[in-house]
DNA sequence: TTGTACGCGTTATCAC
DNA sequence: GTGATAACGCGTACAA
């Protein structure tokens, strides 16, 4: 307990030495058991169980030169999502003061807004992804390591350096940064084109998605006036304000594309622009966000301007979250496969590590998203 | 692209090379920038972006010692949560045949149930704490590495080589098997009761939360005929048992102990139990379950066998997951400050990796829960 | 300020 | 079947 030696890891030397044999033949002992008699396998077994010893995952490493463990890194997270708790709120907020050291209860600070779950936090579609390529990883006995920047190079370099694959979520900057290590590991990138990069990609058809909106919002409800609500120069936004002109446009339905700003990012700003357009009479019959997070804002503004939904206004989503089934009313929205995306990316990555596909083009997995009904554009 | 250079991970050696310096400057071009003239760091940091040169996490953590990232395992999870899908039925069957290589759309199969978000399935308590351990440890900076395995032993050890310092899931073996890690680095335990190990604990007061859930039922709706339905084996189970019995207790209520078979799972088990009491008449006018999942299982059962909740049978949970909220009826149950407790449990590992605290005994940091009262008790 | 040399704990290639 | 020994890539005294 005590003693100086029992401080440190035991290593194969350890091993080695009391058990009688050389370093070779405990590694022998854990990765080829059958070249080794059966008498010493069982001695250097017994004396790694005795010392506690286990292999080091980092010297493994080095040796072998792959880590056995993939990736997953997002941009910008802790802006887009909860931001960064002010220290001086922090529930855990003298975590390493007396207040700890007395092994006090701690009890939920009396403005503490994390007393039910906020589906609209989450889980997001970020976090059903990620869902689904951890338990890829886990039924491929693969470790995940997960890893957050707003710092964009040298936090996806670090996360680079300690994986043999990477799928990555998108962010303005991503392309830039990330040509760099696409020759030294596999990467996937999540809801991004295709183009003229080694990346491999894992997306849903955006343009069919919208399209299929479009042609219900005009075929069942007759929709002829349609804006759109999104920030255009996000890929995925784009793709689906391409889809809904292209959907429209087979109806001969043409949107109004001056109606709301291009750039809005949330409410605050949603508020003014719907409130004018409310005020002006000219509100769009139909709103067709670009995001379920769009969604939400949108209909909160509608909200606060008394505007009904969808009597007067109808809006849609974009994604499928948890949270579009939970607001008020439920959001017609379209849904990606989140979890077989994730498992899409994580099964890229640990083969590809070994057999990229023969043709030597990275993979380009486009998933269909399916069209989900609800209450927001006036069905049900 | 095609030479055999550029297929390896350039190293230190090669940055060293391309920038006329020696294998020291790069390096201290990334460690200690301050210590370089201007002129090499600069010409270094070119040269490494030029080569897409990300430092080895393996070695680095050989070298240093440490490897910078702190760890989250959970035993079981993909036996207590969702099964391994089968290869056949994957959504990705297929991914490395011509389906793929054509770069084909990927439609949802038919049968696919995953058309729409199942918050019974997710986020479960462990997902919550999860996402307050990873949001805390980008909050620090720190790379997260997840792990999950039922082969206790090795899986453990596995993730233990990764990482400074491991926070862990229980498991009902958990303990022998971690004993030989502590001394190599620092552990935190969730939901385990103090013992004599070096391991530190972040849990909540089970015992207050159902003693407060026993007020309620006892003061508020009369009740005085109580079943628990759970795994009392389960370290926090039997902690809640207790802690209702006592509860209960301060009214001079007693409880039903041999209502309910204290090894009951899921439907399976549970609708016979409760058919036969249905039958005999003697259902108990509440039923008080260990966790969510158990309510929802027991909600299920109840249904199935025509008794009304609440006006028959009270159902309580324990946990205060997103799908309590979503339950028919809503669920009365207590809520663990889940995202707090991983927060907390990042932050000790992270500063005890430093600092542990100077008495030198462990930390054990107890959550205060809140009692969520909803439709399923006959409130609201 | 910059370069040399060694150690970190494994794996793998040889001899024996 | 078993034992030396050389990589593996980086951090860091120490020397220059």
């Amino acid at each position: 307990m005590g003693d100086d030696k029992s401080a440190r890891r035991p290593t194969v030397y350890d091993v080695a030495e009391a058990a009688g044999v050389s370093i070779a033949s405990v590694s022998f002992a854990f990765r080829r058991p059958d070249q080794l008699s059966e008498a010493t396998r069982e001695r250097v077994l017994a004396a790694a169980r005795r010392l506690g010893y286990a292999p080091s995952a980092a010297a493994r490493g080095l040796a072998r030169g792959r880590t056995g463990t993939l990736g997953l890194h997002a941009f910008d997270l802790l802006l887009e999502r909860a931001e960064p708790v002010a220290e001086s709120k922090h529930p855990l907020a003298g975590l390493h003061t007396p207040r700890l050291a007395e092994r006090r209860l701690i009890e939920w600070s009396e403005t503490d807004d994390d007393v039910l779950a906020d589906p609209r936090a989450f889980p997001l579609y970020v976090d059903e992804v990620q869902r689904g390529f951890e338990l890829e990883c886990w039924a491929l006995g693969r470790p995940v390591m997960l890893s957050s920047g707003n710092n964009s190079d040298v936090s996806v370099a670090d996360t680079a350096g300690r994986v043999d694959g990477l799928a990555i979520f998108p962010s303005e900057q991503t392309s830039p940064t990330l040509a760099r290590y696409a020759p030294t590991i596999p990467i996937v990138l999540f809801s991004i084109l295709p183009a003229d990069d080694p990346h491999h990609r894992v997306r849903v058809d955006n343009v069919g998605g919208m399209r299929d909106l479009a042609d219900h919002l005009v075929t069942v409800h007759g929709v002829h006036d349609v804006a759109f609500v999104g920030r255009r120069e996000a890929s995925d936004s784009a793709q689906r304000f391409d889809g809904l002109c292209e959907g429209l446009a087979t109806h001969g339905v043409r949107m109004r594309t001056e109606a709301i700003d291009a750039t809005v990012r949330g409410d605050d700003e949603l508020i003014p622009q719907l409130g004018a357009l409310h005020a002006a009479g000219r509100l769009p019959r139909a709103l067709v966000c670009a995001t379920d997070q769009h969604a939400f804002a949108t209909l909160d503004a509608l909200a606060a301007l008394g505007v009904r939904v969808p009597d007067d206004v109808i809006v849609t989503g974009f994604d499928g979250t948890l949270a579009a089934r939970l607001s008020t009313p439920p959001l017609t929205t379209v849904r990606q496969p989140m979890e077989a995306m994730g498992r899409a990316a994580a099964r890229i990555l640990a083969g590809a590590a070994g057999a990229p596909p023969e043709d030597g083009r990275p993979f380009d997995v486009v998933f269909a998203p399916r069209l989900i009904v609800r209450g927001s554009c006036g069905c049900a």
